[in-house]
DNA sequence: CCAAAAGTGTTCCGTCTACACCCATGG
DNA sequence: CCATGGGTGTAGACGGAACACTTTTGG
């Protein structure tokens, strides 16, 4: 490789993940101890750092991979975190990405050979460096977005029930909505279609399924 | 420094600056032929690398302040880029960050000895590698925080008039508006404030000159 | 038979949009 | 005196928020 800026310091690039998942009606974020100097024993984000032949999302989706065993999660980039002690021992810009994924896809022995754990976004600890604050700056991107792009549903197993899905919202936006405008709100924007079965596990009466149809969701993309 | 993390490979991390202006009714951006290897001569955003004793941020900032000669300007991370073969030479990570300046605060002395050229947006040419996808990047993140953020200030002089205000609006929307809807809207949001001078330049009756007041925007902040 | 969750419409209010005319003045 | 840009108000459309009762059925 020609040495074109020579004159310049390299630094160190990673990413780090924020894995949100949901689970009993709220938020949890996938977190665990540092395994390696600086910071070990701190909780803190799972990350890893961009490789040569590897993009920053290839870079993490591999480390999503890593942990979860899973590909194609929906992922987007939070933003650059580059103060310069953020790493006390060495010059590390990463690269935030969060994750939404359902906890049920999780397989929970990948989790538990990683020593992670879920944890709800309430109950947070201090985490290592600064990713509390890529935490905060996720879950205001994800409000922010949560209105425009299909986001919700990738915290939720295929079929779902609409009471469900507004627990979702619920929890990102962080507080209760109506339930009858929320199903008006969820008819209007046309891309959750009901399905003909039927979920027995939380009613008595039973609650009818819905699956998100991208389908009808590209359509609308482009306004 | 100790070596923590030697079997991973640096990067060269850079910033790119996305600086717009406003004038003669137009967004416009600064680019200059590109003076390095690789893709010297080629059209390009002004960029440099971070030094080991600045953060991202304060890299921003004086790339910035090399280029126009101005502190404290409205800059904001737009995000980073760094696909593989983004510089075709080294692996280099690059964070977007744009800045909005008052045209006519730019000693174009500097501008002339960067051979710098300001570009209407909507006759960019074609520029260095991903330039022009943060150009775009930038341009929907105004979009979305225009209405939310005191943004359009920072593109005309302290003191305006409501007309040019609205054209910034009407630039970085890309669609005309209504003028009595605008004024009203503008009287709301409450941070715009009347002086009792008076710019003759642009009309003969005289038109009342504003100011953008950050005391009274702090207010709305928190919500 | 009753507790527990599912499901369903209407009214009200505030916000955004469309729209047209008078004012002040320099030349 | 007229061309030019500055300045103002109102009525209708639309979308979001508040709000309560009926249905089903497992236990």
């Amino acid at each position: 490789m020609t040495n074109f800026y020579g004159e310049h310091q390299k630094a160190y690039v990673s990413v780090d993940c924020i894995v949100l998942g949901f689970e009993e009606g709220c938020l949890k974020l996938l977190i665990g101890r540092r395994k390696m100097d600086p910071g070990r024993g701190q909780w803190s984000l799972y990350g890893g750092f961009v490789e040569p032949d590897e993009s920053l999302e290839q870079a993490a989706s591999r480390v999503l991979m890593q942990l979860t065993g899973l590909e194609h999660l929906y992922m987007k980039q939070v933003g650059a975190y580059g103060a310069i002690d953020r790493d006390p021992g060495e010059r590390v810009i990463s690269i935030a990405y969060c994750a939404l994924i359902n906890v049920k896809d999780y397989d929970s022995e990948l989790r538990f050979n990683h020593g992670l754990e879920w944890v709800p976004l309430n109950e947070l600890p201090d985490l290592y460096s600064d990713h509390n604050q890529m935490v905060e700056d996720t879950i205001a991107m994800l409000r922010r977005h949560i209105n425009t792009d299909p986001l919700s549903f990738n915290l939720l197993p295929e079929l779902f029930t609409l009471t469900q899905l507004q627990h979702v919202y619920e929890a990102i936006l962080g507080h209760e909505m109506d339930k009858r405008n929320f199903r008006k709100r969820m008819k209007q924007i046309g891309f959750v279609e009901k399905t003909d079965k039927i979920d027995k596990k939380t009613s008595k009466r039973g609650a009818a399924l819905y699956r998100f149809n991208p389908d009808k969701y590209v359509g609308l993309k482009k306004v």
